[in-house]
DNA sequence: CGTTTGCTTGAATTCTGTCAAAGCAGGTGG
DNA sequence: CCACCTGCTTTGACAGAATTCAAGCAAACG
């Protein structure tokens, strides 16, 4: 798609998919921007999911509590990224949110609905290809994830996890990529503390 | 798609989706069928991944061994089921396999290039939509395996694992969950020996 | 300034892994 | 048909690692 597109916005989400002046039209009109503000929620557990979002600027994260009360941080998302609570939106048994989603920066986000995701899907082949692109990378990714879980250890996954996300630091908490790493805040705080002594 | 296809198995393999009998002619030649036996494998690290495979009967796992020697089981995959190295075949930065794919049952699978299938789907749009629906529940999955892994403890996700699998347990060694589970094979037997007590 | 929030530290505890050995199949060959 | 492998699971004792609980500290914030 051209920069002289009348929608900036939508080369930016369909980055590398070439849409016509008026499919990219009739793809923003199904797109709302939502400002959200740090420690607000996108979602919460209980709550029918039925959106997918953009992050144009900022930062979230998406997190469980268990039953002993403890926070477990799903995924991270920055700028570029898309968030969902993709448990309940993609899962085969539909089902409500399980998670929160919350707001830890300033954030600019367009939200569309799967609904019309799908939609845009079956009539814009290029869109189709840009979801499949997606998926597929975020799916190798998670199956990274999983064997990195298994075979790392906490200071391994930790050093992964900032080289992975280098600029993500500055906004979330420890507590945050404990919970994300899968350990206590105790934990991360003695690993770092090995990683610091050398 | 009708019944009657002169091609049984693509039906199968593209369930809920109707192709012309062209199409389905046309989609049938990419595949190739392939016979293995229990304790051979499909894949070895360091080979380069170009296909994806469709199981028709059967049983497989995909596992990576750490700098330890310890196996660390990625995902098994039954009847019905797709299986490759996806970290390698779907990821961003187009490495080797880091993988095993091992049979772990005489099985009978239909191979298809990742160059092939990219194809059909920008030919197809039914399989597009068809790889997006896969997609999207195998993602969904993931997450919520994550999410399991983060939450429940090995007890739990061992009840987890043989309630989402039941007709596994016959092919798969104790050892296999263990090492999907995250878990040693003692550690197993006593989270067993403990359910079973009861 | 006082309070809150997040990070660190220490000591006790619990859990899981490790190592070594024994038990228990199922399969093979004598 | 039996004895012997071989591969897998179980068990116990021990060591090590991570969690828990409790306290202290620093920076941020109203």
């Amino acid at each position: 798609m051209k920069p002289t597109s009348v929608n900036p916005i939508i080369p930016e989400i369909f980055k590398d998919t070439s849409l016509s002046e008026d499919e990219a039209i009739h793809v923003f009109r199904k797109f709302k921007k939502v400002l959200i503000t740090k420690g607000e929620f996108l979602l919460k557990p209980g709550k029918k999911v039925t959106d997918l979002h953009f992050i144009q600027q900022g930062c979230l994260r998406t997190y469980a509590i268990d039953l002993a009360g403890k926070e477990h941080t799903l995924q991270f998302a920055i700028k570029g990224w898309w968030i969902s609570d993709y448990i309940a939106l993609f899962g085969k048994t539909r089902t409500n949110s399980v998670s929160y989603i919350e707001c830890i920066k300033d954030t600019t986000l367009y939200k569309i609905s799967k609904t019309d995701f799908d939609n845009l899907c079956k009539d814009i082949p290029e869109i189709s290809h840009f979801h499949i692109r997606n998926l597929e990378g975020a799916f190798a990714s998670f199956h990274k994830r999983i064997l990195e879980n298994l075979t790392l250890s906490a200071k391994e996954r930790y050093l992964n996890f900032i080289r992975a996300y280098p600029n993500i630091e500055q906004n979330v908490k420890n507590y945050h990529i404990a919970s994300y790493l899968g350990i206590t805040t105790e934990s991360l705080s003695r690993v770092r503390k090995e990683i610091a002594n050398k």
